[in-house]
DNA sequence: TGGGTCAAAACGTGATCACAAATATATTGC
DNA sequence: GCAATATATTTGTGATCACGTTTTGACCCA
């Protein structure tokens, strides 16, 4: 019998190339909840906006258990809340919440920078490279602010950040600081469309700069500066 | 027609006292969710040990959905982990994650105690009662350093922090460190049962005496201090 | 025109089934 | 005895249904 076994998916010897695995399993459910979890951070996602379950699965094209599992998983990081009937919906914002997660991510997000030296540090074409892919994040950012378009800015924003956080290699702090994103996302946007975004100064070219210098306290409070500038262009509007 | 209409159950009136309608809604899921987020921040559950969705809900006595979501919400907190064959299992610990949460501990939780004594700013009898429910854990807990039961230890230990934490009404504060617990919980319990509870001095009777006397500086230094010293403890053993 | 009533639609939740993949157990061959 | 193979069991996942509740919207009457 000359049968062909199914070769396991997850055997070490699955990912040997050539193989022609590149294909992942494709869990529908994580999809769900990867696209949902962008959309929410980038702020695509108005606050107070209600989601159903079987409109989710009817959006993304996917029966109802995937959506089902990613809503829960959204739930538990803050990013939806449940209304006392138990609708979902997009967090909304208030006043002591948004002063929580202003001063959390002050706790947070300039260490989670500082790390990133850490981890590379002696390696400074590493460094240079992700200077370079943070540079035309940024580059991309500032035409959007040209043109006063606040969702581009909002997602570019979130982009820039998290591509410098996540070379940190620091799994705890960047569940942590996306949970409070997750929050706070959607609320941005808002802010941003209100607001306009011209008035916004760029730490991101003091953030790259400092990156490329390999300079701890520069990085530090170049991510402070923009976490308290985006606080006082909030608090100049009225939450 | 006198016919008694179902009262709406989530209507103002609902809760309206008298009505009798003590027994809240009573979701599954949640219920289970809250059973196993307790036992893992309290330590009952060994890291590595395996769950599956079959064996949570049989010993819960629910079906396979309400185990399902339990297990989604604790995924996305960090406090379950997925294998490479997607079987779920309790977060395994490693020298670098710990170093993280320690460190994001001693950034958040000294903060969150500190938003107690300012949630319960003039309210010296507010104070009084927490500290009076606090030394009751407290006196638990030395109960079961006494003993040696380090289970109990585990559990005391966690229930004095919340009790506090709960007392701050910062609830995004309040996700963070309830994130971070669930993921350190079930590696406490193992680092106790291994070293014993005897060397184990007390800061929880500094951080009593300090919230009775409204002394932040204090506060913040034992909640700071107790979170180093766990970790000197766990330095002791070999990670 | 505006508020109250009631039927219809949409919703969250729990239950159960099917299927393929992964793990555990039994069996075989040497 | 012991590794290799084959069988059986367990597992995560997606799909679908049923039930009671909530929300919506049309309608009516004042």
């Amino acid at each position: 019998m000359t049968e062909v076994k199914t070769l396991p998916r997850h055997s070490p010897l699955a990912n040997v190339k050539g193989v022609a695995n590149d294909a992942r399993p494709k869990i529908v459910h994580e999809e769900v909840y990867q696209k949902l979890r962008r959309a929410i951070i980038s702020g695509q996602l108005e606050p107070g906006r209600t989601l159903s379950v079987r409109g989710l699965a009817a959006e993304f094209g996917v029966s109802t258990m995937p959506a089902r599992e990613a809503i829960r998983q959204l739930v538990a990081l803050g990013a939806l809340e449940l209304t006392e009937t138990r609708r979902v919906s997009v967090a909304q914002m208030n006043e002591d919440k948004l002063s929580e997660i202003s001063e959390a991510r002050l706790a947070l997000e300039p260490e989670l920078a500082a790390r990133v030296l850490t981890q590379l540090k002696r390696q400074s074409a590493a460094r240079e490279k992700l200077a370079i892919k943070l540079s035309k994040i940024d580059a991309t950012l500032d035409r959007a602010i040209e043109r006063g378009d606040s969702a581009a800015y909002a997602r570019y924003n979130s982009e820039f950040h998290f591509k410098l956080y996540e070379a940190a290699k620091s799994p705890v702090y960047l569940g942590l600081v996306e949970s409070l994103w997750l929050q706070i996302g959607p609320f941005m946007r808002v802010v941003i469309g209100r607001l306009g975004t011209s008035s916004l100064v760029d730490q991101h070219k003091e953030a790259v700069s400092a990156l490329r210098a390999d300079d701890v306290t520069k990085l530090t409070k170049a991510i402070r500066n923009d976490i308290l500038e985006g606080m006082t262009n909030i608090a100049r509007t009225d939450v």
